[in-house]
DNA sequence: AAACGAATCAACCGCTACTCT
DNA sequence: GAGAGTAGCGGTTGATTCGTT
């Protein structure tokens, strides 16, 4: 009895080691990519299993959604989806899966990594809890306002070319080939001339969609047709409007500051015409 | 140039929900 | 309806990168 104890453990311990974990190479990367165009995004165990990769069907699952699969984009945050995270967080809270969907290219796992990174530091240096009443204004009337001011700061609009579906932010330079193909919704070019609704109701609205959640803070509701029938929305194309990656609302010390102060006084000075 | 701490992010873990038999 | 297998989610960890001294 002892004996097949024993050998139990040793067999497990064998499948333990005969796992492989930590980052991933090139090679499993090439492997997994080819067997996912075969066999497809699901079964995940059975790819694991079938590919030759020591790696679990679960392992395999993550590289493939955050890293992989052709649709994920990289590269910073944009001012606008940082302004959709702190949207739909204020309404779904913590459910980042969902958050991410409405974020296109943007895994659930890189929008928690912000939320985590930028978001609660700054709650830190404010010395209160993410999750209490008072980072909730701060976040509604002071955060997201200075982001929509910022958002409207930024002056050079992007020729959208519909022919080749993709945003062009110097004509002069080569076109984003990453950007969605036919989305839904298109920012008017106008939208330097927004009207924004007050800060105080930005999170007053009862919307339950992100297209709602942003022309409800747009006042100008952008182009589209919004859901396709699994509830997937194609987003807005809202990405580099000439905001090169660093563009940051979290990063600066000036920012910082000037929410201090805000967090401090408690007012609520904007308003929006 | 080196050392160190902070920030970032890819990957893992545990759990729950769902599906199939 | 029960149980097994699997997918998906959110929290956490740890390796790597970046910035500062």
């Amino acid at each position: 009895m002892e004996d097949y104890e024993r050998n139990l453990n040793s067999l497990a311990l064998e499948e333990d080691s005969d796992v492989r974990k930590g980052p991933w190479t090139e090679e499993e990367d090439a492997i997994l990519v080819n067997f996912v165009s075969i066999h497809g995004d699901s079964r995940w165990n059975h790819i694991a299993r079938s590919s030759g990769l020591k790696r679990t069907g679960k392992s395999c699952r993550l590289r493939w959604l955050n890293y992989l699969r052709p649709d994920v984009r990289r590269g910073n945050i944009t001012l606008e989806e940082q302004f959709m995270i702190l949207k739909l967080h204020s309404l779904w809270g913590n459910r980042w899966s969902k958050i991410a969907q409405y974020l296109p290219g943007r895994t659930d796992n890189e929008i928690k990594n912000y939320w985590r990174t930028r978001v609660q530091k700054q709650a830190k240096h404010l010395r209160c809890d993410v999750s209490s009443n008072l980072f909730k204004e701060t976040m509604k009337n002071v955060w997201m306002p200075r982001l929509v001011e910022r958002i409207n700061a930024q002056t050079s609009p992007p020729t959208y070319d519909p022919v080749e579906s993709a945003v062009i932010t110097d004509p002069g330079q080569s076109i984003d080939k990453q950007a969605p193909v036919e989305p839904s919704f298109v920012l008017e070019p106008v939208y330097q001339q927004q009207q924004f609704v007050p800060a105080s109701d930005l999170s007053a609205t009862s919307s339950n969609s992100p297209a709602e959640a942003l022309s409800d803070v747009q006042g100008r509701v952008v182009n589209g047709s919004g859901y396709d029938s699994a509830g997937q929305t194609g987003f807005m194309e809202l990405n580099d409007w000439g905001c090169d990656g660093g563009d940051n609302l979290w990063t600066d010390d000036e920012s910082f500051w000037f929410l201090q102060d805000q967090f401090c006084h408690q007012t609520t000075s904007y308003s929006y015409n």
